[in-house]
DNA sequence: GAGTGGTCTAGACCACACG
DNA sequence: GTGTGGTCTAGACCACTCC
């Protein structure tokens, strides 16, 4: 069962996608807006939160809610989207070669701070092509407690469709720290650098709806083929989350 | 009159920060929450959303809401965090040279793009030390329209106090955009860099709470000294902000 | 079954924008 | 004043977890 104001703001979504709302363009009001739904103003309240937290618009006190530029905010690396996500929306012809997949332990400096019960994993590497240059190395360490086994094909195709359609798990959110970072040899050859051996790393701690961690990823990017963008509301003293 | 979930919100996450529940710990239950604080569950939970959404802790179904580990959050250049409050959080002992502050137009790319009444900006360009290194050059401009006139003082400590606190803009949201460039000679100079020509390159359009935009800003970041930490929560199908 | 969070409602009052 | 979004309530039912 899929609750009524997800449903409301996947509708409205698909409708400020296809320009029935036009950037700069206000949404009716929420009154109007449950009464069309044919639900309370607070479920139309919710689905609008929705809207406002992808960047899709914003709400004016006293005057309604208007739609952004949403072309200001595309291609989020953000929000845990990942390369295969990207490839669809993005066309980005890419492909994927995976260079390297076995069993292995957590990396030390992971399983130390994460107090785990067990650190037995799938290791993945990954090569990932756009228009038939390098451009990414991942490299995934996946917990067998969660997933035991990973196949070839499995890696080769979205890794995330697997674990969610196939095996049902909750991926839910991520820390990443992005950083840039001299590349040895290996790695300089596999994406084929030239001039430079710095590289963008991507570390990811990915977690499940229950809060188990599950997946750390490590993505080196060449540098010159890097662009991470993101949308951000301004934290507030009083939210008390300045963090 | 601030909210009573922001105030509930905010009180939660000082105990929290104070330690008074630990990580790993569980929240009272929303009912209980309830009582506490007399008021109804929904304003706990809306108060408990802001939790969420700091990733301070984790909702549970029929269990309850954990404490996360907060640590693994710090730092983030996301959500808007400005050099000076990253200062005041960390103690970076960091210093600001005002290398230029004069009259400008916002850059034509940008203006091109925003369709703005007025482009007239006032053009600040800052060098900032971190335990006397350099290690950022930002370069703002900013719309008369809104800030008319910048000081050399102001522009010493921190431009978005004197917006916010003084002027009584209300920042709201803001796009940013990271890329890895290769810099020209005065950048390389300014920021002293050895070995390399590369700088970690953030874009920022920023918006006031009635949409206007205001502010745009080119940060060019030594990349050795470049972190950046995000914590994100998937967006799903059903929420319709795949993006 | 009891307790938890997730959704939803119908109604209320407030703050803000605009004419 | 009218209409907008912002907050808050009291109660309801559901889905999930754990015993």
């Amino acid at each position: 069962m899929v609750a009524k104001y997800l449903k409301i703001s996947a509708d409205l979504t698909e409708q400020i996608q296809q320009k029935k709302y036009h950037v700069g363009d206000f949404l009716p009001s929420e009154p109007i807006l449950a009464k069309k739904y044919c639900v309370s103003r607070e479920t139309i309240r919710r689905a609008l939160d929705e809207l406002m937290s992808a960047g899709l618009i914003q709400k004016l006190q006293g005057k309604g809610s208007v739609v952004l530029d949403v072309t200001r905010i595309a291609f989020p690396i953000s929000n845990i989207a990942t390369f295969n996500e990207l490839n669809v929306q993005e066309q980005m012809h890419a492909t994927t070669k995976v260079l390297s997949l076995m069993d292995a332990n957590l990396p030390l400096n992971i399983s130390n701070k994460l107090s785990l019960t067990s650190t037995s994993s799938t290791y993945v590497k990954r090569l990932r092509f756009s228009k038939h240059e390098p451009i990414v190395v991942d490299e995934d360490y996946i917990l067998k407690q969660y997933v035991p086994s990973i196949s070839i094909n499995q890696a080769q195709g979205s890794l995330y469709s697997y674990f969610e359609k196939e095996l049902g798990l909750n991926i839910d959110y991520a820390t990443k720290e992005i950083t840039v970072e001299a590349a040895d040899n290996k790695i300089v050859n596999e994406l084929q650098l030239k001039d430079t051996n710095l590289v963008v790393v991507v570390r990811s701690l990915t977690y499940l709806k229950d809060t188990s961690f599950f997946q750390y990823t490590i993505s080196r990017h060449r540098p010159d083929k890097f662009k991470f963008v993101d949308f951000a509301r301004r934290k507030t003293k009083h939210g008390g989350i300045v963090l």
